[in-house]
DNA sequence: CCTTTAGTTAACGTATTCGTTAACTAGTAG
DNA sequence: CTACTAGTTAACGAATACGTTAACTAAAGG
């Protein structure tokens, strides 16, 4: 029943922690330590909001070869594209929107005025 | 602590009943009663949903002079248009976020391979 | 080996969320 | 006035979500 695979994404971005992660994220990689502090969160609660935010595919784990040992975080745009999209299809049917509301009104009228 | 205006929106979303009412909604204006029955929800439910929905900014009610007794509701583009904007910022980074990866490495490189 | 650092998992408490049924309110029709 | 329809508010229960501290794991350094 969680099949869409939006429903994570929005889940996801539902959580202010989470939205700051990815405000942080938009600037450059993070450490989840770095992520943990700049939020001022305690770093069990950041595993967890990281594990949320990789599942919903909105941030991705790699590791930082600069000096092999850690792994850092960064945002995966196709996911936020996707949602982009989404947004926009209903955007998109505004026009539609309005003259669909014309007919219902003008369907449920009597008669023309 | 909820005063950021998009995180109403993102809350509003995150829920799968109410992301039902905004793609109905997409389609055309709906009365309250329709909605509830389309989406298999009681009544009480969806009476909370629209008011998150109406406090979100993302739905609008209003009255539906078709018949005059009734009222319907309908999406209000200019708050998806707020959140497709955040969308669109953190894909616009995306760019920007590579390079801030490979200064990162660099940075973090003992010296050049 | 022992210690330190980074991060995770475990366990737990509290708050919020979402759904239900039942009772109430407002408007319309008979 | 009474009855029906549409929708709301009230009250409640079950599940989920988020945060904490404490304990554990893994890797690197001395």
């Amino acid at each position: 029943m969680r099949s869409d695979p939006l429903d994570r994404a929005f889940v996801a971005l539902a959580d202010r922690t989470r939205r700051g992660v990815v405000e942080l994220l938009r600037q450059k990689p993070h450490r989840a330590g770095e992520l943990a502090s700049r939020l001022d969160v305690s770093p069990p609660a950041l595993t967890r909001h990281l594990r949320i935010l990789r599942d919903s595919r909105l941030v991705d784990e790699l590791v930082d070869d600069g000096d092999g040992r850690a792994r850092v975080y960064r945002l995966r745009r196709e996911t936020f594209t996707r949602l982009r999209t989404w947004v926009d299809e209903v955007e998109a049917l505004w026009q539609d929107q309005l003259t669909a509301f014309a007919e219902h009104v003008g369907r449920s009228r009597k008669g023309p005025p």
